[in-house]
Order: structure tokens, then C-alpha cells, then sequence
DNA sequence: TTCGTTTCCGAAAACGTTTTCGATAGTTTA
DNA sequence: TAAACTATCGAAAACGTTTTCGGAAACGAA
């Protein structure tokens, strides 16, 4: 029989059901419960990557002295610094992030919670923070909401499992409640939010000119002798969205021209949903002679839409949208836009956070706004002396 | 004066120097070293995250209890399984990323190296990525090389640093040597290449029908007609770049025309450079009627320099190009391109390192091409009956 | 009953760092 | 020439999990 592991006798050895798929034994005399291991032929060693310890074990000294050298505290011998930096750098030391994140409780690391990675606005402020964050020493991870809000609260719950130290958000557009946000802030996550923000939470912004913008490129259109201005905004829930309509309907005001309601087409910026509202718009029995989409990509539609319409652009209808890219030049007609700068929203963004993070107590919210540019393409240019210079309005 | 720690005594302390900025005594009779601490009247409590020893503690169990009941192991009684999630919920308890992945030695993180996650092909790589790695519970942490071979070895060390489970790499125009991933490769580190990819390693890697690609688009200008095509090439150093220019040659060898090596220009992608190309085409004593870029955005600006020449496009010099975004379509004329389906290559490389991260040692690296497709515009559109419908060789 | 069995749980090690607190030898000061 | 000091190092705790191993009670069958 086998031998008890402690007295190494055998009399008293009896058996004691199976555990974990291996007979146990008990020993009566020592009272002790064990179980018959083979003693394993191939104790492999599995090959790791060098540890803190496999450096103090070549040199004889203690990890702690190794961690020392290795963060060049003071409290050590310029020699035996030497040395072990020299072993270190020959078994290609590199230090384990999660040991270290999970000893300092931070993880140098920044969640980023954009819609979509395809859309170019949002892959433009994405290089923006990677530049900043890099050059501070944080990684970036980032999700996509796809737009949808159940999957951005998943995001918020993943990235502040993986210990983000900070979380810079751009909501869906179907996002009406902010409970995810609110939860977490309370928990103390800093968090920064980017063009589509929220106001209910009380949290550091960067935003655009939305309103400014809409108002300069509807007043651009006003100037332009434009009368029935049509807007294709966003979801009615979106904040950027009906801000933008409020920049639209100021500038209206402040040229006397009256609201038609019917001119305020809401949709989810799906290209279905433009020609919907052109369809709509068309069937009116005053026609729009003017559009200003409140998302660029929509306006691309409308113009290629409309040319296969053969409706003359801008003579019969002229087009101006927020937002840009290299297309909206290059499109024929180009698109009259109020220009905004992606990369700079996002390398703004994550110093803001940056310095939440850094300075954690003392951080007080505050909001950023991006300035825009109009640049005045022949979507909408009709009158080429009158208004050949955007307007500068600040209020 | 200030009794020993230990005896209790006064008579036998002697002061001893001072360490970290306080005075250190000695008790000569107890032979102890100790320090004088100031009782630390706020010593506050940080509020944290709750965690499994706040559970156990709670409901007054071990902490491997409430692992157990968390992990749902079967070494546990159902009703304390119960109660556990449920406090574990009431608490909302979420476990800390760090210590499961130093514990079990896996991050269940992905990382990716891109050369710019602005350019639309990558944006649609890394969703397809993302939405493989999301579905297989991965994380997805992103880098950009900026195309710079520097920055890319950085980027590898940082992922590694991160321990990442696996990286996916398309490599920076500039890298021309691959120690960087050699080295890790050997550590163990899984590793998949995409789109630019390197033969000196053995790794699993995602392409595109490059020569293929570039045979068929080749082809199709030379049934179009064309006599004299010219391509505007990539780094030499590329190696995606050379597959197309050999499938070039293939297609004009096919058909018995002559290779003019003056019709192969290289450059580094940049707009200045294919208006250089253009410049030194257009000097030559023959001059091509057909020009074939192996990046599609400098066929974009070709076209748009072309027009800007009043060169007609395609009745004096015809374009075709690898590769395609939404502006090809929409730009005037659009442009004949080769089409590569960048999300499904995000997803294939995602699917292989995951598998290759799984079953870690039966591993064997293999090959996947992703299909492209021949979509003929007006760019290069001459002969409108003949060549109608894509040409398919299989090779 | 009595022994073999099963079920359920706790103690403790392990993952790789950093940090705190002491300890020791050598060095300076009185 | 002690006493006070400095420079440098090691031991051990801590971060929050998972996992291994063993203990104890309850259970089953002979």
C-alpha cells in the first residue's frame, strides 16, 4: 500500500473516497488526509518572460533592490545599478504592466468610447488622443458603441473592469439616459465627454461651435438670397442636433424670416432617411430652395441625389452641412461646410482628461469649445461678389 | 523621552540617525531598531472598489468562496452560491481585469499596429476586428506606427509590456528589417500579419489578391485598349507594392506587350509625389495613355490634377487604381478600381490569432486571401461593349 | 455501526511588482 | 572614540484574484 506522506507508515492508511478524480487516503495515526500524486516526469519549467526575480536570483540580491534600480530610486549603490540594469537589458527585462498597474492601482490607460471608428470625423479625434496620450505616457483603448446605447453601456462596464483611468465618451446617438456615466463618476472615474455630450452629468467637455456653425451657414445661405431653407437634422433626442437647429432658427430670426416647421426634417442620418426628407420636402407645396443637412455625409447623399434628379445645384436648390471631409471638396458641386478640426477635438480631449487624472481632487469641470471655419463651396454659392468672405460672428 | 517599542524601557535609547526625513532611535537593550510615527490622526479609509474580500467578509466566508460562486465552480452549495451574487450585485462588485490576468496569466486583450487609423482601409480593418475580437470576449488595443518604423518597434514593446495576448500587425511603409517581431515571436508571442505583411517571418498572415488584383485591373485597361500604362508605385521596400507591380507585369507580358521600366514610379504615397510622377510621365518623348495606382487615393488626386490640366479622363489618359472608398464612386469621372473588402480582412486576422492564441502550440501558420473585386467606372472606360463585365482568372 | 464516499469550504500559495520598515556596515562628528 | 549619522540593502506586506490541497461534515452502503 502507500505509506502515509507524514509518519510514512502503512497500517494505518485507509482509504477516503476520491477527490478531483484521484484516490485519497486518510491516515488514522497522524490524522491526515492526502491524496497519491505521480510524481509528474515532466515538471516542466514553462519558459517565461524574465521577472523582477530571475534578475535578483543571477545577481544574489533581493527583487527589491532589483525594483530600486530598475525605477532609479536614490536609496541605491550607483554600481550595483549598474549591474543590474546591464543583466536586465541582457535577458530583455521588461516589466509586467499588470503586476505594476495592479501595485499602484492605476494603470496608465484611457478608455475611449466612440460610435463608429469608420466614420472619418471620429477617426480624426481618435488620432488626435492617441498623439497627446503617447506623448504623456498612456495607452489608448477604444469601443464602438455602433450607435447603439446597450452596447455603449457595456463599454463603460468593459473599460472600467479593465481599471481605465480615465474614460472619454462620445455618446450613440440613441443615448437618452446616462445612468452608465453617472455611475462610474460617482465611483470617482474621471471622465471627459467630446462632441456628443450631455448636459445632465456634470462632467469636463470639448464641443464644437454647433450653434455658431448652424447660424453661420444658415445666415451664409441668407446672404446668398436663399428664402426656403430646409434643415436635415439628427435624431430629436441628440443634443448636437437640436443645438445646431437653434443656430438655424437664430439666424432666420435675426433676418426676419419666419419658421416653417415643415422645413425641420428629423431623422437617424441613414441615407434612406435623406431621401425621404427630400421626397417629402419636394412634394411640399412651397419647395425648400435651400438645405442645411446637420451632418455632412447626408449632404453628399443630397447632392448625388439630387443630381441624378437633374435639380440643378445651387440654382434650384443650394446645399451647405456641418461637418467636413476631403470629399465634400472634391464632389462636384463641392460642398459648402462649416469645417470642423476632429484631430484637435481629440488631442483637447484627452489633455483635459490628462490633467483629471493627474490631478483627481482639485479638477473642476470645465467646457471647451473647438472653433469651426466656413468654408464656401459652390453647393451653395450663388451671388459670388456678396458673400465671397465668411461671416465672423462671436456672441 | 520616547520608550522602546518593545521593553517599553527609556533608559537604554540612543538616537540613531535619521531615515527618510524622522528620527530613528536604538534600543540598546532590546537591540531594535524603530522609528517614531505620529499616530496618523485621519488614518481614512479609501473608498474603493469593492472586492472579493469585501464580499467574503460581509457574509463572513473565505475569499475562494466567493471566487468559486462567481466562476459558477461546481465545488459549491447552490444556496451560498446565491447569496454571494447576491451581495456581490448589491455591492456591484466587478472584478478587477488586473489581478484575474496576472493570476491566470492572459489579458484577454488584443494588440493591433496600424500605420493610421485615419486612412478608411484601416478604420474598416480595425471594426472588423473589433467586432470578431468583442464577440470572443477580447479587448482591442490599437497603435499607430504613423508609417514609422521607430514607432512601430515601440509600439511592439508597448503591447508586450501590456501583455497582449496576441498582435496583429500591418507593417509601416518604412520597416525594412523585422527583428522587432522576430524577438517576440520567439518569446512566444502570437502574432498575425495583414494587408502589409513580411515574408521573412513565419506568421500567420491575411491578404489581398494583390497580383491578382493588379493583373486584372492591368488587363482590363489593355482590353480597354490602352498602350502605354503606367504605374505609380509604393516604397520599393514594400512588399505589397512589388506583388502588384509583378502582377502588372504579368498582364502586359500576357498580352506580348513591352515592359517600359520608365512607366514605374515609385513614391512614398504622398500627393506631391504622384504629381512628380505625373510631371515626369507626361515629359516623356511617349507619353503613357494609361496610368495604374497602386494606392487608390493617388489615383483620386491624379484625377483631380488631370482635370485641373484639362487632360480628359478617360479619352487622353485613363485611370485605374487599387483599392476603393465611398469618393471613388462619387468622384467625376469615378474611378475604376480594384475593391478590397478591409472589414472582412479585420475579421479574418482576428478570427486566426484567436485561434492561434487558443491552441497556442498545434498552431501551424497558414495563409488567407481575401477576394478583391473589379469594378469598372468611367475613369477608365473607353470601350463600352467589350469589356462590360469583370474579367474573373483564377489562378 | 463503520468504512468508504461525496460535498462543501478554508488556508495558503501564486502571479510580479512596489513600498514600508528595519537592519547593517561604514563614516562623520563631537 | 563613542555617539550620531548615512548609504545601502533585505524581508515582508500589499495589490485582488485563482487554484491547489486538505479538512470536516454529511451521506451511503455493507
Amino acid at each position: 500500500m502507500t505509506p502515509c506522506t507524514k509518519c510514512g507508515n502503512v497500517e494505518n492508511i485507509v482509504r477516503s473516497g476520491f477527490i478531483r478524480g484521484k484516490q485519497r487516503l486518510y491516515c488514522k495515526g497522524c490524522n491526515l488526509y492526502f491524496t497519491v500524486t505521480p510524481p509528474n516526469p515532466a515538471a516542466v519549467k514553462k519558459s517565461h518572460q524574465t521577472t523582477i526575480v530571475d534578475i535578483a536570483r543571477v545577481l544574489g540580491v533581493s527583487p527589491s533592490t532589483v525594483s530600486r534600480a530598475l525605477n532609479s530610486s536614490t536609496e541605491i549603490n550607483e554600481n550595483t545599478r549598474l549591474e543590474i540594469l546591464r543583466v536586465a537589458n541582457e535577458l530583455d527585462y521588461r516589466p509586467n504592466f499588470l503586476a505594476q498597474s495592479l501595485n499602484r492601482g492605476e494603470t496608465h490607460t484611457i478608455g475611449v468610447i466612440i460610435p463608429d471608428i469608420q466614420r472619418p470625423f471620429f477617426a480624426g479625434v481618435v488620432a488626435g488622443i492617441q498623439k497627446v496620450a503617447t506623448e504623456a505616457g498612456y495607452r489608448v483603448m477604444i469601443c464602438q458603441s455602433n450607435e447603439s446605447h446597450h452596447t455603449e453601456t457595456l463599454n463603460v462596464q468593459a473599460l472600467v473592469t479593465s481599471r481605465v483611468d480615465g474614460l472619454l465618451i462620445s455618446h450613440s446617438k440613441e443615448t437618452n439616459s446616462f445612468e452608465h456615466v453617472k455611475l462610474q463618476l460617482k465611483k470617482g472615474v474621471p471622465i471627459v465627454h467630446f462632441d456628443r455630450v450631455c448636459v445632465e452629468v456634470d462632467t469636463a467637455k470639448v464641443i464644437q461651435e454647433d450653434f455658431l456653425g448652424a447660424f453661420t451657414l444658415t445666415e451664409h445661405m441668407i446672404l446668398q438670397g436663399y428664402k426656403r431653407i430646409a434643415v436635415l437634422a439628427g435624431p430629436s433626442d441628440l443634443l448636437i442636433s437640436n443645438t445646431r437647429i437653434d443656430g438655424y432658427r437664430a439666424a432666420l430670426e435675426k433676418h426676419g424670416m419666419k419658421i416653417d416647421e415643415n422645413l425641420i426634417y428629423y431623422s437617424n442620418f441613414s441615407k434612406d432617411d435623406s431621401i425621404r426628407a427630400l421626397d417629402f420636402w419636394l412634394n411640399l407645396p412651397e419647395k425648400p430652395d435651400g438645405i442645411f443637412t446637420i451632418h455632412y455625409a447626408n449632404g453628399i447623399e443630397l447632392i448625388m441625389e439630387l443630381k441624378k434628379r437633374n435639380i440643378r445645384i445651387p440654382e434650384e436648390i443650394g446645399i451647405v452641412a456641418f461637418g467636413d471631409e476631403l470629399i465634400a471638396s472634391l464632389i462636384e458641386p463641392s460642398l459648402t461646410v462649416f469645417h470642423q478640426f476632429p484631430f484637435t477635438i481629440g488631442e483637447t480631449a484627452a489633455s483635459m482628461l490628462i490633467e483629471n487624472i493627474i490631478n483627481k481632487d482639485g479638477f473642476a469641470p470645465y467646457t471647451k469649445v473647438i472653433k469651426g471655419e466656413l468654408i464656401i463651396r459652390k453647393s451653395s454659392l450663388r451671388n459670388k461678389s456678396s458673400d465671397i468672405t465668411p461671416i465672423k460672428h462671436r456672441f
